[in-house]
DNA sequence: GGATGTGAAGTAGTTCACAGCC
DNA sequence: GGCTGTGAACTACTTCACATCC
């Protein structure tokens, strides 16, 4: 806890989003064999702008060379500091209907300090089958004392469900239900709702916002468009 | 297309990001019955200040009752015509691995105007069998003219798929592999990445953001970005 | 030369506070 | 009285422009 690897710094939202991103690239840079990369690079790559990509990082502390740009292997390590991935940190997911297994099973989800403990159903056909590896155990059973609860139950239910968590000492939760729920206050939760996202991005079809007029694009946080497509090409040749 | 139904106002992207939570909000308060709601309590549902409600809905005209609230049936469609909830969007879903299937039979993620209209897998194996009523089809093969594609394929592929419904005439993508991908100008893309999200979180609980602070709550992607002119500028310029 | 890091300026979004209307 | 709608103030983030350093 009281490792002095990084400045008290408080990260702003926006930036804090988009470094995972800075990472990825920095990750795939180095399986290439690029040892350093530039702000201008970077941000093509993340669609953002050179000065975006300067601040972001200078707030990790100024690690980038005059003249060549961030090493990349110490990118990703200020990355990996700032964020906590090398703490490790349990998860549990609640839920393992058709999208619970899916998270459960894509090899993307629970990386980076993430550590899959157990999952939880209320269903009795789905108690006790098994899910990458691990036996799906019954909700209303003792929860494992994690840090995270992904919740992958229907909306009508996750209001109940999180209630229970609260009671069994989880302060933090990944809400996959499209429904906002109520926590007491210093409880974390962040929402994924993919219907919105879709909604959003019709949005932007409808009004001129993207087929029409400049390229937009919209991620969680972070805009990306043109001459990237060089980079791109540049890194996949190689 | 020239539907005279909105003035042409044009909404912020947090505004946007949040009218369908509202909407949904709506959608619950109607089915149980009751007539009106405030910005207060509207807010506290939505996790939002009540300020912040009122001006999300001053801009989409002066519906509200003073006194006494917005009248809920009026709050839905008002929301329902600035994001075009009237009009149909066609969506094709591709890749049909676990994620792809969870999607697909979910019934929260294709709804207000969304229509699935075909969903695609590249895999022999895969092609053919059944998916929410839906026969899987060839990636290789013609592919329907569509308003949206959602990306549902690993990250190694995902520019290759998407290059490939470009030139099929598809101007819109939902990607939810965690790679940016790279788009003529004047298309648009929207992701979605779980293990952001997931880290994201993380970071709010390891420092005091989370459990500790006030109760911290982040609402899904709150596209904060003006990046948009900029990109518009380089486009010009080049 | 070439890129970082950062004050200063600009812009977008939120919150305050209150006039106006039901 | 109660709640909306909104100018004005404030806060947060981004972008510009350039001094700085390898």
């Amino acid at each position: 806890m009281a490792n002095p690897r990084l400045l008290k710094r408080q990260l702003s939202e926006p930036t804090i989003s988009r470094l995972p991103i800075y990472e990825r690239i920095a990750e795939g840079w180095e399986r290439r064999g690029r040892s350093s990369i530039d702000s201008t690079q970077l941000g093509e790559l993340a669609g953002v702008t050179p000065t975006t990509v300067r601040r972001d990082l200078a707030a990790l502390g100024s690690f980038g060379q005059r003249g060549s740009g961030y090493d990349v292997a110490i990118l990703k390590t200020r990355i990996a500091e700032a964020l906590g991935y090398d703490q490790e940190y349990d998860v549990i997911v609640v839920g393992a209907g058709n999208l619970g297994r899916a998270l459960v099973n894509s090899n993307n989800f629970l990386t980076r300090g993430a550590k899959l403990v157990a999952v939880y159903d209320q269903d009795p056909k789905v108690i006790g089958t098994e899910v990458a590896g691990q036996v799906v155990q019954d909700f209303q059973g003792p929860i494992a004392p994690v840090t995270v609860a992904v919740l992958c139950v229907p909306a009508a239910a996750v209001q109940s469900v999180a209630d229970r968590l609260v009671t069994q000492g989880i302060h933090a939760f990944l809400n996959f239900a499209p429904q906002v729920i109520s926590l007491p206050p210093g409880y974390a939760v962040h929402y994924v709702d993919f219907s919105i996202e879709l909604q959003i991005l019709m949005y932007h079809v409808a009004n001129g916002t993207g087929p029409l007029g400049g390229g937009v694009l919209h991620s969680l946080g972070i805009a990306t468009n043109s001459a990237r497509r060089s980079v791109q090409r540049t890194l996949e040749k190689s």
